[in-house]
RNA sequence: CGGGGCAUAGCGCAGCCUGGUAGCGCACCUGCUUUGGGAGCAGGUGGUCGCAGGUUCAAAUCCUGCUGCCCCGACCA
């Protein structure tokens, strides 16, 4: 990609409305720009990022053998009355009326959808286990938005849902997607913790959450220093009936082992036991071999946007984003410099250029007519993993100029481990 | 929903107190000169001053009401 024809949208001023770092960011680097209130448009190099992060649990997923189907965003309310959600979702549900004044409301999650989908969809046990997901735009009226896609009204979530003969099946399947979950951060790049969560709104027997380290986590974790044990601090304390989260910091751990530590974390991942309590109350009944069953059912949310802003939260320094390479919109920038009258530096650009695209390297040649800072500081908001930087100096001697994100100076490499740098 | 703040060009802001027909920096467009870390000069584009009402000869400015956005809290993936 050419920068002079790609809709940028850089900005050199942090708006005024952001707080947190990953929120300024995510304006300066043109990855996305506020509509409303918790509701954001996604530039070409922000839908680059979400993709990425989609694709990468899209094919962790098919890997684990959830297949994929897409559901609506608008569902009908009385899908929400008959499984008696609709009261305790409240207000975060949006509720609007069609034409014919039949209630609608915008999809928080889909465990209703999906339930009844699979009534008319399983006809027969053998048919089980199976686990079938979506990447969608899922849509909460939360009380008060904040720090951009962090906490948005609107976002970007995969949501999947698996459906087991007995609760031993639905154990395996819960493994399953967990263990697709670890693959699924691992590849991303961020430093991760999973820890015992509650179950919420959703429902459920058990429930284990993904976090993302970071300062600025809206959840406060609870680690043993000694052992496996981890738990969201808030399910500990309400276990413990009403202590202060913060208090837990050097106290026993509950396993036995150690003590606890406190960290902060924001929570990307979801995965949640159901058991039945869907199949049942929306009468998903599946012919078993002798009577016909209520599926075990499972559900497994990842916040796809969230993960965008929080591999920020992690990855970034003054000058910007410091994107881990599976999530990089580009995987190198090639900045020419000074090429007024200089036909030779265009084309050793042009010539590298198509080095990398035959080398299916993701590409940003910053062509564009303005000064070597201005691109260098753009190439850096926007947190691209190395930069290719061609000008007068290196014209002559063949070699090329090499930068890492967090390099100070270019260094020297020659032309035929140029590719491979990029790669490593 | 309670408490606080803000709303003037794409972004960041001044002007408001003390009313007189809107300004600065950045960005953007044109030209020339520049070109290795956010260039210089010259010229230019862009604003129903959040909305509605009121006061006044005259409102960005004063008064009233509303809306939107941000922050803290309760709540939540």
């Amino acid at each position: 990609m050419k920068a002079s024809q790609l809709i940028l949208g850089t900005q050199r001023e942090n708006p005024s409305d952001a707080e947190i770092v990953s929120h300024k960011l995510m304006i300066r680097a043109g990855l996305i720009r506020q509509v409303s209130s918790g509701i954001y448009n996604w530039l070409p190099t922000g839908k680059k990022v979400l993709q990425k992060v989609e694709n990468i649990i899209r094919e962790e997923m098919n890997f684990a053998g959830a297949q994929e189907i897409l559901m609506p965003m608008v569902q009908p309310a009385t899908l929400w009355e008959d499984s008696g959600r609709i009261d305790q979702y409240g207000q975060e549900l949006l509720v609007f009326l069609d034409r014919h004044e039949n209630k609608f409301c915008l999809g928080p999650t889909h465990e209703e959808i999906i339930t009844d989908l699979c009534k008319n969809l399983l006809t027969s046990y053998k048919q089980l286990p199976v686990t079938l997901y979506q990447i969608q735009t899922k849509f909460r009226d939360e009380i008060r938005p904040r720090f951009g896609v962090m906490r948005s009204r609107e976002f970007i979530m995969k949501d999947a849902y698996s459906f087991d003969l007995d609760k031993e099946s639905l154990g395996n399947s819960y493994l399953i997607m967990k263990e697709a979950y670890t693959k699924i951060f691992n590849k991303i790049g961020l430093d991760y913790r999973v820890v015992k969560a509650d179950s919420g709104a959703i429902g459920g027997s058990e429930s284990e959450e993904f976090h993302v380290l970071a300062e600025s986590g809206e959840d406060l974790l609870a680690f043993s220093d000694k052992s496996e044990y981890a738990i969201n601090a808030e399910l500990l304390t309400e276990l413990q009936e009403g202590q202060d989260p913060f208090s837990l910091e050097g106290k026993p751990s509950p396993d036995g082992n150690g003590i606890l530590k406190l960290k902060r974390g924001i929570e990307v991942g979801h995965i949640f036991k159901l058991g039945k309590k869907y199949s049942e109350v929306l009468n998903l009944r599946i012919p078993g071999e002798d009577h016909d069953i209520y599926p075990e059912m499972g559900c497994y949310g990842i916040g796809a946007s969230r993960i965008v802003a929080a591999a920020i939260e992690q990855n970034h320094d003054e000058k910007g984003i410091v994107w881990p390479s599976a999530l990089a919109p580009y995987q190198v920038a090639l900045v020419e410099v000074n090429t007024k009258d200089k036909k030779e530096i265009k084309d050793k650009c042009l010539e590298i250029y198509q080095l990398f695209k035959e080398n299916d390297i993701e590409v940003l040649w910053d062509d564009r007519d303005k000064r070597p800072g201005v691109k260098f500081s753009d190439m850096e908001v926007i947190g691209i993993p190395a930069t290719v930087i061609i000008g007068e100096r290196t014209l002559e001697t063949g070699e090329i100029e090499f930068k890492k994100r967090q390099d100070e100076k270019p260094e020297l490499v020659s032309h035929q481990d140029l590719i491979s740098l990029i790669k490593t």
